[in-house]
DNA sequence: GTAGAGTCGACAACGTGGTTGTCGTAACAG
DNA sequence: CTGTTACGACAACCACGTTGTCGACTCTAC
């Protein structure tokens, strides 16, 4: 507080132009590699599948936004193939969303990918500032829990 | 990846989480202040409007999507009386977008509750860690080419 | 065993925030 | 005067979210 502070509006700003700078190399590199069609909000739901899988419902709740919401989302990725649809034998009304190879592949490949975008920044900044940025936002944000419903804020 | 570092996916989730509390936190204020019906894409476009005004296409180009896209914001924004079209005396096709009264209310009234939420962070995490976190911010976002420049709130 | 409550997935209508494409009109350069 | 360009408006469409409703199914309690 001694010296010039930023303005408390850059703060959002840097955060999110960091968030989205990286969300789009991802992209852009997932679809060098074979999943062009693959679009953020798709990750973020196959990552709520899990290699386990789950329920359009259990899904809706782990992203935090409505059933329906979910899937609509799971219809989209079955129409591209990266998850399927099974039927329960234990409960006639569940239906199991699974990943495909195919969407387990673009999990695998998103995971690779984000090691090397962090790798990129700790060359720029140093393992120590990387480290200590992760841990400064983990002090100010619970980050139990991760809701993901808004929809133009990613590409 | 000799050491236990964190894995690269957390990145992106930890800095989104951070924006996306700034906002919230934002809006929840911002209600309590007279300003229930602003959303966030309101905040952006406002402040590419600025005080001097501008017209959707020009609001299109500083946000970076379509004229139509900005159009449409300014429908909803005129429809909640934070900005109002003018005839421009000097080109009979254009539209000058101006802030209402009640609009750069809501700006500056934003830009002081960023200011309150920044220092929150610096409680939270010193002052030193949060000038660097921004500043490790600055230094992997290419802050030139970003979507929305940021003129003064006001003036 | 059966009634009622709760959950599941599907369908519909709608809101918001984007996209293209088209069009009439106005400004401007030749 | 003519062609090009920029403006705003309109329409159709898509992605992603919301409520609300519904039939089917499971589970619990009586």
């Amino acid at each position: 507080m001694t010296d010039a502070e930023s303005p408390g509006f850059e703060l959002p700003l840097l955060l999110f132009a960091g968030f989205r700078s990286l969300i789009d190399q991802l992209h852009t590199e997932l679809a060098e590699r074979g999943h062009p069609d693959v679009r953020p909000a798709y990750g973020f739901a196959m990552q709520a599948i899990g290699v386990r899988g789950a329920t359009a419902s259990e899904i809706g709740r782990r992203l935090g936004v409505s059933k329906q919401a979910a899937g609509k989302t799971v219809d989209r990725l079955a129409g591209l193939g990266y998850v399927e649809r099974v039927d329960d034998p234990q409960d006639a009304r569940r239906k199991l969303i699974r990943l495909t190879p195919r969407g387990t592949d673009a999990l695998v490949q998103s995971a690779e990918i984000f090691d090397r975008l962090r790798a990129r920044w700790v060359d720029k900044l140093g393992a120590d500032r990387v480290a200590q940025l992760e841990s400064s936002l983990r002090t100010v944000v619970p980050v139990a829990g991760f809701p993901v419903d808004v929809p133009g804020w990613f590409g």
